[in-house]
DNA sequence: CGATTGGTTGACCGAGATCAATGGACGTGG
DNA sequence: CCACGTCCATTGATCTCGGTCAACCAATCG
């Protein structure tokens, strides 16, 4: 409901290109494949921790990340909580939902973004073939997307859902060679992963003694790439 | 590569209409969706446990079931199999896939399909507009069943898997009432759940004790279908 | 500087995996 | 028609990975 922050800025227009760089194989938007529908977006910025979209809000809108970090999370009424994907700048966000969003949306960081009218993207893939293919392009990926993380979470092992994450988000957060800057806590990493933040800590730890990362709060290395790979269970992809 | 088996029967004609009843949430093709395409679909027919596609196939084709059940699975190289859904009747598989097939196809029990090439699809969804809308909302069901698969496997216990998982099931299978016959081993429904087949046993027969469900080797009736929600965390959804 | 927040480590426990045996349905051949 | 073998489901015994509970530490912020 965008209750407590969620300041509304205003119409969109300028905003540096490389503003849409980044990440690379969930849900990334091409290029500037919604540029058509440029004059229906409205611009959002939210501070870190907002809710952006609440589980079970009406469908209205589907949004475009422009900078900073988002998950998708889903509460269970017990507490238990899952994050569904972690979203990057040049994701997209909500499109596919039916009448209500099934996963809520918060602010990993202050993020900017664009929100859309479902109805748009619907009118505009209807009349733009070259955007339908994008589309379609797009959600093949997060069907796959999906299919790997049933793969993680069904079969791997704590360590190699670590590995596999920490080459996931290496090869999504462009920002110059093996160093990641990684934006959420170790709390949301586990509830990505399907663990607890204790696990978590220990996996890290595990690979840091053992030479494969450096690890400084938020900040990881690749020391080891190789050795990742083997412990994620690379050859599987 | 349709190895062992594999009878490519004919070119299609007529089959009767009910062979697209069934099924319901994930990857259901409303109706005759592909009908247009009739004129380029084979029927194939394959027996039960037949390799319909190997994992890492070049992606040529994609494939609508028309009557029996098939699984799609990811073989880790140690042997750890994961499930990565059932299909059904009406259920479309294969034209998500980028340059190979992630998963493979095998039939559960033996089934009639029809195999489309993929440029084909593609090519109706670019001339079509209704297909393209189809085939949209068809996806966007993949994409959120996707999700709810994870947060299965990411957070519920081994009841609650199993729970959901007859649940699915009996919406799936449209056949009358609250009999389920389920047509994959226990194997196949451990593999789909992240479990092992013991689990699943044991979770079954708790299910029994309580007055839940019967169980008769793959006759399942459900019981209490009130107790069965509560069991699978029906809240959530 | 305390106080709060998030990360790390240790001790212990339990859900589910592993290992192993049994049982029941079905198919084949005598 | 029955004996036997195979396959699959079920149940029991034990083990282990990861969860739980708890303490501690380091960074950030008033």
């Amino acid at each position: 409901m965008l209750a407590t922050v969620a300041p509304i800025v205003a119409r969109s227009r300028p905003l540096p290109p490389q503003a849409l760089q980044g990440t690379a194989p969930t849900g990334t938007v091409p290029a500037n494949v919604l540029e058509p529908l440029r004059a229906m977006a409205v611009t959002m910025r939210m501070d870190r921790d907002a809710e952006i979209v609440a589980q079970g809000d009406p469908a209205g809108y589907c949004y475009l990340l422009m900078g900073g970090c988002a998950r998708t999370v889903k509460l269970m009424e017990d507490g238990r909580r899952q994050v569904g994907e972690f979203l990057l700048a040049g994701d997209l966000f909500g499109w596919e939902a039916l009448e209500e969003h099934d996963f809520g949306v918060e602010a990993v960081t202050d993020v900017t973004l664009l929100r859309y009218p479902r109805s748009a993207i619907e009118a505009l893939a209807d009349r733009d073939r070259d955007f339908a293919r994008k589309l379609r392009a797009l959600t093949a990926g997060q069907v796959r997307a999906g299919r790997e993380r049933v793969v993680l979470l069904g079969r791997k092992t704590a360590r190699e859902r670590i590995a596999s994450f920490l080459i996931e988000m290496a090869g999504r957060i462009r920002g110059g060679g093996t160093m990641i800057g990684l934006p959420m806590s170790r709390t949301d990493m586990a509830d990505y992963l399907g663990l607890t933040i204790e696990t978590v800590c220990r996996g890290l730890t595990q690979l840091r003694t053992r030479g494969v990362i450096a690890v400084e709060r938020s900040k990881i290395v690749i020391l080891d790439r190789r050795a990742l790979g083997i412990a994620s269970c690379e050859a599987v992809h």
